[in-house]
DNA sequence: CTGAAAGCGCTTACAG
DNA sequence: CTGAAAGCGCTTACAG
């Protein structure tokens, strides 16, 4: 049997009153009645009841967090951010996944909301009308990672992707490369996929480069997605120099692949990748890509998360953008 | 305002017992009745709170788990694994990076017997006595992860770290290498460090050949670690044509090192990992490794640790060793 | 089949 | 400075 506070209070000769003043440090009470609380509390060695005092003050501390696959370092590194500012304000974190899965998203909100968590961030590709609404609607504070809300009414951390996309075609460009490839998302056309989108299209038009959506694979963001993907577009007869991944892994994939099939990179094929995973400089080639701060991006949701949940705190909805760095390394090559 | 049980019960007519009893889909209530209130609940968007709800039945599902560093892919694996199985069951988790510290550690362990959790996941490379200790004695059921229990009093779920050690190692021998190095953690000494050094010595016994203490490094088991670690060993002047690196991510750092020093992985010199990591056939030269089924062990001791919770659940204390698997890569060549 | 009531373990206004 | 008591939102034995 746990000890309780009545317990503790028996063993004190005060009430439970005194003694959970006591424990929270309520600071009106004698020394010596203080001291005894303590001894008893030793003594019993009672643990406060988070879940009882929750019911009462109405607050857990506790945060939920939506995101679709702590296995993608890409949002470990988030998972990691938000749960370190976490420890610091004395709340925890229930983690969940989401797998993309609108099924899995509506289920996990809910529970997190009857398991009365001050707070949720969501983390994902995209915003749907549906989740948008639902996220507005739940009674936890609600902030964003990785896209922005168009409502007014939800707060968001994220880089600026239609820049970010912009900012390393450019780049890629000033090294003479004029034929691209893109090696997408399979299903989802979301916000992050339209953003990048246009920003690469952007950097295209204004260098008049040819480009139409028949330059664009899609499948699975992940290695064996962009081993499959290069090895389609090697394949396929379309002229490319050089290909641009929606992330770090899908691009280590398609670069495998394209070595596999007897093309160098740099010196035949040229990859980027995006988000600069931990491992983007350590892979033979090392991989050009676009950084995001990923740990930065959860604890920087947290952190708006916890000032939301607190009396006093800061209630201004915004979206943050937060800046982001373009990586060329070796896994890109000048065309002379 | 949230609404409860009583506004339901009012918008329906009838008593909260009876509200509870549809949520809850227990049998014994008139259909009508049952309509009504589902009615009622749809129309006043009731969603129970869980907290209410835990203080009462004495049940949180929640899991807690203790975790180094969901950081560390070999740790990710392992939380996505605990955490698939829960949602299975209808548990969530509340996740803790406790980097090795023993102090969060505590302070960790705290917080999740106060938030009542049913059950907690330890997970670490070494079971300190006082940690032992405070996990017995813990309320919440526990469920070790990565190391055994040697009390009788707790459940863990492991590979068998001697055996992995000494069959990599027997291979490799059996390549023809005669002289290694370690690479090992900086600071613990703790069960897994023992075990596979065990595991490497007996090897080397068995095939005559010089090993001691000096022969094993130690740093941070990280890639600028296991960087580091093979610029002391090419610095040293002793002699080695293989080294086994306490994980994968080490030896990715130490082969790039190796390169950057002008000899050739695994022409001049050969690598060993640990874990089998995700990236670890992706990597150039390959990583040779030992597989631990990763994914499995999470997933395992949250089913073991479920059951436990469960009031008919099965409760042998066992320690059940999952299987191992060598992968001989690119970064091991044969010596003639 | 349904409801009134006790109780889960806390916190906190109120009174003294 | 301290305590008695109400109440947080549920569940469930008990009675009808």
């Amino acid at each position: 049997m746990r000890v309780k506070i009545v317990d503790v209070a028996r063993e004190a000769n005060v009430s439970v009153a005194t003694v959970s003043r006591v424990v929270n440090n309520i600071p009106l009470v004698n020394e010596e009645t203080k001291e005894r609380v303590l001894e008893a509390i030793k003594k019993t060695g009672y643990k406060p009841n988070a879940i009882a005092r929750s019911l009462k003050i109405q607050k857990t501390n506790t945060m939920g967090i939506m995101i679709p696959d702590i296995t993608n370092p890409y949002y470990t590194e988030i998972v990691r951010g938000a749960e370190d500012v976490c420890g610091i304000y004395h709340y925890n974190i229930i983690l969940s996944n989401t797998d993309f899965d609108p099924e899995k998203e509506r289920k996990s909100l809910n529970v997190l909301v009857e398991k009365q968590c001050d707070g949720i961030i969501y983390v994902g590709k995209d915003l749907s009308a549906e989740m948008q609404t639902e996220l507005i609607d739940a009674p936890s504070e609600v902030v964003l990672g990785c896209i922005p809300d168009d409502s007014g009414m939800l707060s968001g951390v994220l880089i600026n992707n239609e820049t970010a996309a912009y900012e390393l075609a450019t780049e890629i460009i000033k090294m003479g490369h004029q034929k691209f490839m893109l090696f997408f998302d399979e299903l989802e056309e979301g916000y992050i996929y339209q953003e990048r989108k246009k920003g690469f299209i952007k950097a295209f038009k204004e260098n008049n480069i040819d480009f139409d959506d028949s330059r664009i694979l899609r499948e699975k963001l992940s290695l064996t997605g962009g081993y499959s993907m290069m090895e389609q577009a090697l394949n396929s007869g379309v002229e490319f120099t050089c290909v641009f991944c929606f992330n770090d892994q899908t691009a280590l994939g398609a670069l495998r692949c394209a070595e596999e099939m007897g093309k160098k990179v740099p010196d035949d094929i040229s990859v980027c990748g995006f988000n600069n995973f931990w491992i983007a400089e350590w892979t033979r080639p090392q991989i050009t890509t676009v950084a995001q701060p990923m740990y930065d991006i959860g604890a920087i949701a947290m952190r708006m998360l916890i000032k939301l949940c607190e009396k006093d705190g800061d209630r201004a909805v915004k979206n943050v953008y937060v800046p982001h760095e373009v990586y060329i390394r070796d896994s890109v090559q000048k065309i002379k």
